[in-house]
DNA sequence: TCGTAATCGAGACGGTACGTCGTGTCTTGCC
DNA sequence: GGCAAGACACGACGTACCGTCTCGATTACGA
């Protein structure tokens, strides 16, 4: 009356990927961070578990955590992976458009790919060990910001910015509007939100007689 | 076979806290509230378990979830219970100074104290399903925004503003800049850091010939 | 974000049932039986629950609590109330016809009334502590078996039986086999089942040349 | 940000009874059904939890539950388990010195070891819903009464039984004795109890002049 | 007639077990 | 070595019932 009988370890279901012998196997790789993709996709941030992954990909739980530390590393690769492909930097001679677009493209990768909804999910994660928030703002925040930083440089460069912002805080206050509409579920195609934010960071708030 | 008849097995263990009869016991509620925080003092945001805080506040699990639908609703009481005390609003007559100083007065709270150190979780934690960040979007942001309105506000009044200034915008800007700096583990009492933003929202970033 | 506000004790919802004063109130008394036997009539013996007579009798736990030590104090009053009225002695003349009836009229009792389901769930509970089997045992049984052992006798009275038998052996075997059936689930009713057991009883099973 | 570039928050926790691949580990399932039948003899028959059982053998939950479906199953294997040690086969020539001795090995087994004490619990723990009671009858019943056929039709070959005896019904009554005995709280080695069920099987009741 | 004493509902409470789920580690045996 | 399979300890989750308790309203009876 026990649950089932002996388990029988190499039983009837064959897996279709088989080792590739001592070299890591590209095509399993591949099929991980897919599922991971997917899951995101389909069942939203909760619901994302390593246990899902393994199951949808058809890989063992062993070879993730191979060569990912946790859930987080997993979900960063599936964020990294997708970003750098979708956003581009454009030019459009003017400063006020060009990060108004860069905002509503960011928004819309956040929305509509299962990468971008990752994203979210990430911040979370990051945010129950305090190396790992370390690590990230050092190793993974530099890379997202080169791209704002570039344009608004060119925009100096064109004259079209005040001799004396300071990039990062300007930075900061441009990013922070973002994850805070992402971070409170306001991430629609809005652009009025986005032309908003804009106006008050370029024209102040301050009275000028 | 009625009571008196019938032996009654049980009755082994005693508790110390007490039923209060039908009306909720507050001591058992400040109890609850106190632990939380304290977990959240000693180990940090992770091991934040509701079966640990059960055990240091001497509660069942049962009285706690009778009065917390889920863990995100505790951590909220913990922190909007110790935010309405530590936040203030000051009266500086001047715009700038009285943003930096709330500014730093929020980065205190959340660095300082057990309750604001919730802060980073709950955000993580609301990010879970959707309709979790729905409704702490509308029901916890609102009373948080209130205090810089009014400050911007009563700035508006004294003349200090640009006349078209969108209010919300705005707000959205600062908050924003405060979750990112805490997000990414940057809330030191850098008084440069808070006045820079300011400066940076003040003047606006185009130039003005 | 609590759960729900403070709990008015008497709120919106008035119970119709009152005290009625120091006596104890035999309508509540007569809901909760009725109530428990409902129970056991459409869930069956698992989710009998004191928590659940208390919601569909209107009563509190307190008041269940008060009159009954535990779950099977109730239970057994609801199967003894019942059974005096449904098990009525037959006088056919002939003691194997008899048996037959009384052993078809219990199992139809066990069968269909709310009642007689609790008979098995009754079994169970008293396994459970080992001074209530043995209260049980004493004052329940031996109400039960007084009826049989009537018929007995006066099969005896009457001639039909072997002089040496031992009636009280004899009834823990025609019980046991009924409690038997029971317990594993074997109580239609099924003629042939009741008329096999008593010819074997009948015949004896050794043979005689 | 693959393994070895990401922190790793965990693996604090080191456990004693290290897993053995993807082979059950037979260790730790013997150490259940002995911390199981441990558990049955020192606290009885209430007070046996699955929880208690994880503690006393050192496994999870989970890996309780991943071999047996619930309490009842443990309970069963623990029952079966020893039964076969403990029940065999008499041959002295007559059927009722082979029942009685039966009987007597049924009684002190139940009686005096871990498992045979958990019987009770299990007739107890199978009355909670239907299905358990189906699947009990059918799959545990049935390797229960072989012994017992085995026998009775040893002794019908050997012409000491009536042609036309039931095995089935004879079977039911000799069980049913048996458990109204053991539910009712009398299973003491009472050599009388059991000589006198089977004088009464033997002979039958019924006068014959 | 009024106080005393008991009943009753509502439901909070500590306790404890349930069964499920996810984590990250480990082992076996095939490739 | 890579890899699938999956067992394992750990521990949190949220739910359910248990039996005890307190509260305040209600009501009968005796002083």
């Amino acid at each position: 009356m026990t649950k089932r009988t002996m388990a029988s370890p190499s039983g009837k279901g064959r897996s279709l990927k088989r080792s590739t012998g001592c070299r890591r196997n590209v095509e399993t790789s591949r099929a991980i961070l897919e599922a991971a993709a997917a899951i995101l996709q389909e069942k939203g941030y909760a619901n994302f578990t390593i246990e899902e992954v393994a199951r949808r990909s058809g890989a063992s739980k062993s070879t993730i955590y191979r060569w990912w530390a946790n859930k987080m590393g997993l979900l960063f690769d599936c964020y990294a992976g997708a970003s750098e492909k979708m956003l581009v930097i454009p030019d459009f001679g003017d400063v006020e458009r060009e990060i108004v677009f860069m905002i509503r493209s960011l928004w819309k990768f956040w929305r509509e790919t299962p990468s971008g909804r990752a994203f979210r999910l990430l911040i979370a994660e990051a945010q129950t060990d305090a190396s790992t928030v370390e690590e990230w703002r050092t190793r993974f925040l530099p890379e997202r910001r080169k791209l704002l930083r570039f344009v608004l440089q060119r925009a100096a460069e064109r004259g079209e910015l005040r001799r004396d912002i300071d990039f990062e805080t300007v930075m900061d206050i441009m990013f922070g509007y973002s994850w805070y509409r992402l971070l409170t579920g306001q991430i629609d195609d809005d652009v009025k939100a986005a032309t908003a934010m804009v106006r008050e960071m370029v024209r102040g708030i301050i009275r000028k007689e």
